[in-house]
DNA sequence: AAGTAAATGATACAATGTCTCAACTAGCAC
DNA sequence: GTGCTAGTTGAGACATTGTATCATTTACTT
């Protein structure tokens, strides 16, 4: 899958450099969605003298790639892997996010792509709402 | 709906100031997303003294109560009135952004609700990809 | 009408992201 | 391998965006 990141590169004609190679090895290793300064800060442990200014054109670089996606969480942008969809449900009141399975974009995906001629190559589904202890939370607390 | 906004402030604590008014009526009005930069140059046409630190208190505020949702667009987070959902086709190549209509996500909503007690308000269904254009752009050109 | 806690706006500050530019290097040609 | 060249880098200045502080004001309660 290392190979789709290099291949991917070339074939767009950018070239294959270790601090590259840094900024999308950390995406690929992070469990979860980082911010542009933990990339920074994890990157330099793989290539030494990362400056800030590489991240921050990389990062946007392979979202234009379709390599990485970008997040809005509460707290600012947060990056990751792109494979596959997301999805998942947010509460409003803490912040708290819930993964799902299972998704019903897919379906979607295939049809909008022989509508609008769009290649589909992956999706965001979230729900907003409130959790059930933020429920509890707003009717007493407040 | 404008008493959704009244009403929604007050249950939850919070006062009902000029400046949330402002703050709002902006997003109300906006046909588009807005930067917290924009609301603010909108807001003091509405509440002459509007300061901008309120205005940065005030949107998150906003989300925080479920009346504005807050968007990762290309070049920063942009904030609008949540009423329902939202879908769309987005080209990773050149940002472009298709509205969509009908959606899979409102049956599931129902379901998450019943499943893990989230009250579930409303969704956000991204489908990232390609545009045609940027297909053939990416063939040629790169 | 008066009291009070919440909210404001100004300002200073911190964090985040962008631009410039000289130095470097990946990839290609030979 | 050696040299060439355009793409890329990293440092730092700069711009933008967001946050904390605090004296003053004000929305709401009684």
């Amino acid at each position: 899958m290392s190979a789709g990141f290099e291949t991917r590169l070339r074939e767009a004609g950018y070239r294959l450099t270790p601090a590259r190679r840094a900024v999308f090895a950390v995406l690929r290793q992070a469990s979860t969605p980082l911010s542009a300064a933990e990339v920074w800060r994890l990157g330099r442990a793989r290539h030494a003298g990362l400056g800030r200014a590489t991240v921050y054109r990389t990062l946007p670089l392979l979202v234009r790639l379709g390599l990485a996606r970008a997040l809005l969480a509460p707290g600012g942008v947060r990056y990751q892997c792109s494979e596959g969809g997301t999805h998942r449900l947010v509460c409003r009141g803490c912040g708290a996010e819930l993964p799902l399975s299972g998704c019903p974009a897919g379906a979607l995906a295939q049809e909008l792509s022989e509508k609008y001629g769009y290649l589909v190559e992956g999706h965001l589904l979230e729900f907003y709402g409130l959790c059930p202890d933020c429920q509890r939370r707003m009717r007493h607390e407040v």
